[in-house]
DNA sequence: TTTAATTTTTAGTCTAGTCTAAAAAAATAA
DNA sequence: TTATTTTTTTAGACTAGACTAAAAATTAAA
């Protein structure tokens, strides 16, 4: 397993978890910043090994097997983040980076450990949950931010953008997972909502309540 | 910095280490487990960068510039082996490979933040000091044990020979770094040696005593 | 149901890093 | 000093992974 079949696997997993049936050419190209044609070329070469279904113009799925590696290589990277700000004071938005690294070093047994001196953490910093060595993934049942209405209350417990950008934004406002929000009010004509955090009332537009998770 | 560059910097920098003036192309060849022809073509990409001081048939040698480079991968090997032991439970004989990987991730940041959550230590599990950020290494004055003559005592402070079934041997006799350690009789013939640890006296080959380091 | 646009694949090229075989240089022996 | 052996370099080939340009297949539009 090279270091870039893994990153494609990787890809088409994230790509699978948000569309159903086959994954295009095309789409993973975008996701991997790389051109249709080297797709095509790597597909082929992951499907030699079966850890792909392909079809010729018909998109890609992950085996069970494929699968299995993907959610393992994720299961590292968020270990990894954890890692990173629970012992060596990484942020949150600091440590996609670094993670993307770590999660192609090899060694059952140094993944386990961490897991261990983790305290078997159930998700990373952005909220999102870290597979078992199975690759199981309990599936949250949170909802974006958006979807509450007035008065609806709950508590922020992950982000769908992990972006350095987003978080420092989040950061700034004072919006971090464990933390209880309600809405005061939902604008109809641009969706922006005015939420209240421990007392303190404002206003965020739709996009940054289409990237936050809260659960009811 | 490729992890090839980096692999070679790192053999040329140890190399030196043992002998002095320019490099060979084989000894690098041999150390790498690769072929002399490999070897010709990095060192050109390495002198091109000017990492290494190169002329056709001469050897090789680093750069101080190359040098400081070396010597921040060996800093990042030895830190990660101090954490697989202390931090996850690794046996000393376990480490070597995992950090082989762990020593080409990038990031300033991690690798400064890991020194500080280990306590700044000096040493790796096997008695190697670690380089600071600028590529020091504490000179380490330490003898073999081999050199030791009847009656000689002193405290095992490194090995030399970092290979698993060393290590494991070691474990077997229960020689391990601290320990103190005293030269009962040394046998002409073989130059095998009686020692004694905590009360229990047995021998040891050249071999061995070749690959012990300690301090008097 | 043709035609046009889009997507995907193929064909051919490039770079990094490796290899084998052969040539060239240096070191050693006669 | 010439011949032989060893070391090092060059030449040419291969693989993984990427790219561009062109061909083929599919999808959408007319
Ligand atoms: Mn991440
Ligand atoms: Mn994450
Ligand atoms: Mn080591
Ligand atoms: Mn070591």
């Amino acid at each position: 397993m090279t270091l870039s079949e893994e990153n494609y696997l990787k890809a088409i997993y994230h790509l699978s978890d948000t569309f159903d049936g086959g994954i295009s050419t095309n789409a993973i190209a975008e996701k991997m910043k790389t051109k249709a044609s080297s797709v095509t070329d790597m597909i082929k070469k992951l499907s030699e090994k079966e850890l792909v279904n392909y079809r010729r113009y018909k998109g890609v799925e992950l085996t069970v097997e494929g699968k299995l590696v993907a959610a393992n290589i994720i299961r590292k990277h968020r270990l990894w983040e954890v890692f990173l700000v629970e012992k060596l004071n990484f942020t949150w938005d600091e440590v996609h980076d670094v993670a993307e690294q770590l999660e192609h070093i090899k060694s059952e047994k140094l993944i386990n450990q961490l897991d261990e001196f983790l305290g078997f953490p159930k998700r990373d910093p952005h909220g999102d949950p870290i597979p078992d060595k199975d690759g199981n993934v309990s599936n949250h049942t949170d909802v974006l931010l958006m979807t509450l209405n007035k008065n609806d209350k709950g508590i922020i417990v992950g982000v769908k953008d992990s972006s350095s950008s987003f978080l420092k934004y989040l950061d700034k406002q004072g919006i971090a997972l464990g933390k209880k929000i309600k809405v005061i009010d939902k604008e109809p004509f641009d969706n922006s909502m005015k939420i209240r955090i421990k007392k303190e009332e404002f206003t965020i537009s739709q996009q940054i309540a289409n990237n936050i998770y809260i659960k009811k």
